[in-house]
DNA sequence: TGCAAAATAGCACGATCGTTCGTTCCATTT
DNA sequence: AAATGGAACGAACGATCGTGCTATTTTGCA
């Protein structure tokens, strides 16, 4: 339960360059990559056309595709500045809390409003991961390595939760991920698809269950604590 | 926990005839639809194209074309399709298993081994959800109204589990059918995108966890019902 | 065996796709 | 004032898409 095996969480920031005032052409990417964000999130990766992207923005196809250099290019770039955004509004305000369990529950909360509350924004993460599941390449390397992150970021949350003292000794940090994974993609499915609107709730229930089962509870001082 | 809101399973059987010797055309289009079957597995419903599906079947475009009148029938004929083969393949064997736990086992197993041992072929519900989730129109129709049909089936055996005395009379179905499913978009996400071997076992484990927590256990007879 | 009907092929259409190329515009620098 | 470089445009390319039309072949039944 200590060593984990995925991958550290990659550093996107250096990548683009800090507080320097941005060239033109830099800021027209960034309107660019925030269109395409809108765009892929609808439409998916797949669906990301470049035409699309012009009549969007404004611009000629040329100028838009100038940026980028290639399709894949564009679509790599739009997960790359999806997972920035993702860690901004999960990961970073989450890490703030309290290592153990109110950090776990933020982290889930968080991630729940992020695939459910922009409802008009599907997570790309998700329909990436079922758009390229069967297609090999850098577009499909650089999304696993994103979710492959965030996933170990929310495991090593978890194993915090245990060290803490939060959770029971003998908890599958990994089985916990898993199950947690699966109530958000229920939630996506039945929200976004099915357009169901008690599935926020139930994903909420679906944490709240998983937790109880290896909530430690000391039978000295508390009788019994309960869900939250 | 009586009522399901939920439509009823469609019968698909009366809309192909039934032992009838097949004209040359409708067995054609069998074989045309059993490619397509394939070709949407790997590429997804909006990734079947009428071009590749003549490639693979050795006919001319308008060949394929003339079977189905459009692209969107053939895509609704393919979920169509898809529908009967899970109906034969997970439905109606597990209903064969005796009422309550056995047959809610026996679904979910089969369900497990569709998504997952299938390795190659991909589930279309999962996929199509996450297609068509924002395009409204006849192919998503279709699709919701297969999956709710499934949820539905799937709902009737929870409760009807908890009316044989195998789950406690406070199960909430609609929650258990929830979670159910989150495990196995868990599965499908990880052993497909990810690639990630252990991803079964781990359904399977949540799955006992899930209904360990609602089990009924006679005190008087049985001190404690582990898992399974 | 012959004939109507069904099934398939061939061809072409408009649209859209990603991509390339040459050109123009504009700001900055020499 | 002239030269340089980046940014965006417009047109065109080959390819593929779905979808019509019209022959031609194949099938099934009298």
């Amino acid at each position: 339960m200590t060593a984990t095996p995925l991958p550290a969480l990659p550093k996107l920031s250096p990548t683009r360059p800090v507080s320097r005032v941005l060239h033109k052409g830099q800021q027209t990417r960034a309107v660019i990559l925030d269109a395409a964000l809108g765009l892929a999130s609808h439409m998916g990766l797949e669906g990301l056309s470049i035409g699309a992207l012009a009549d969007v923005t404004q611009m000629s196809k040329s100028g838009v595709f100038a940026h980028f250099g290639s399709r894949e290019e564009l679509q790599i770039a739009v997960i790359r500045e999806y997972h920035a955004r993702f860690e901004e509004e999960v990961f970073f305000p989450a890490v703030s809390e309290a290592r153990g369990l109110p950090r776990l529950r933020a982290l889930f909360d968080r991630w729940v409003r992020r695939v459910s509350v922009e409802l008009d924004s599907g997570c790309i993460y998700i329909s990436g991961a079922v758009e390229f599941d069967d297609r090999p390449g850098p577009v499909r390397d650089a999304l696993a390595s994103m979710v492959l992150a965030w996933q170990s970021a929310l495991e090593r949350a978890i194993s915090l939760s245990v060290d803490a003292g939060h959770l029971r000794p003998d908890t599958d940090s990994l089985q916990i991920l898993f199950e947690l994974h699966g109530l958000i993609l229920a939630l996506h499915h039945d929200a976004r698809f099915l357009r169901q609107p008690g599935a926020i709730d139930r994903a909420r229930r679906g944490f709240d269950r998983i937790l109880d089962a290896c909530l430690v509870v000391d039978p000295a001082t508390v009788p019994r604590i309960a869900a939250r």
